[in-house]
DNA sequence: CTCTCATTTTAGAATTATTCTAATCTTAGA
DNA sequence: TCTAAGATTAGAATAATTCTAAAATGAGAG
């Protein structure tokens, strides 16, 4: 949904966001926010400081971990793990969805809520108030988005 | 299933489902299955070595992770690993199953296939082999098995 | 403007779960 | 009873993440 290539937010906008979300908009923070929340796709932290040690003088891997942290507090950005993987994945879709894996590619997919129907039978005291699924298998065609 | 109290497998039973799995079946693996199989419920290797030291007279966290493994391998134990937790947690249930986690206690009850239904509406190229599912919320009354 | 204090950033140490290494011990079978 | 394959071990290594404490930055008071 938010998942889009090049510029889905100006400078301005992130600016914006972390102000309306109580976030000191450093040089730092706003350059994260460009890539977690408009060009990557899934990232690990890992995959953030690369991008950010190329996009920036100088980043410092607390920086990064730091800032995910701060955006995920301030609900600009989701965390996920999954069992395939022993990193977190940060994730700009702020909607309830599920994923699917491409166990080719190792490459994770947004499901939308919509696709989705879960219909659990348990017994009364088992009070659910959501779930984590992730869906494996292969995509066939060629999907991709980059 | 083969969730229980006690004693769910003889020592003679262990050591005939090693050999029959090609496992040598050694004191620290007959002792490990003791609790992984029978006592335990979704144990942590963690857990599995503070009884492991209790039950026998010296045991390594090597041997207790390298046990665990074997066991995996052999199809005898399954691993999952849940975003709550950074451990990979061990269960004897071998069937398809999800699981629920009860958030006030950490504790995990295993989910029948039975009892679950999922319905997933995904674009053509999109090939499902598999899910990992962990449904959470709270259990109200008591529903202890231990 | 500029001073000050809270906030951020930083490098590197610490932590946690797990795996690796290489030496030693066991054991099944010739 | 020997031997070689396999198992166990202590401790080092690894990987992802968090912590620490010092240095840099920035927002607002005056």
């Amino acid at each position: 949904m938010a998942k889009s290539k090049g510029i889905c937010l100006t400078t301005q906008e992130i600016e914006d966001r972390l102000r309306a979300a109580n976030v000191q908009p450093t040089l730092q923070r706003i350059s994260i926010c460009q890539y977690v929340l408009c060009e990557a796709d899934h990232p690990t932290a890992e995959e953030v400081h690369a991008w950010a040690e190329k996009n920036l003088a100088t980043i410092s891997l607390a920086t990064v971990y730091n800032t995910l942290k701060t955006l995920v507090a301030a609900g600009l950005l989701r965390e996920f793990k999954f069992s395939h993987s022993d990193k977190v994945i940060y994730d700009n879709n702020l909607e309830e969805h599920s994923h699917f894996l491409d166990e080719k590619s190792g490459r994770l997919f947004d499901i939308h809520k919509e696709n989705v129907q879960l219909d659990l039978d348990l017994a009364g005291n088992f009070k659910v108030k959501n779930y984590d699924l992730l869906i494996k298998g292969e995509i066939n065609k060629s999907n991709k988005e980059d």
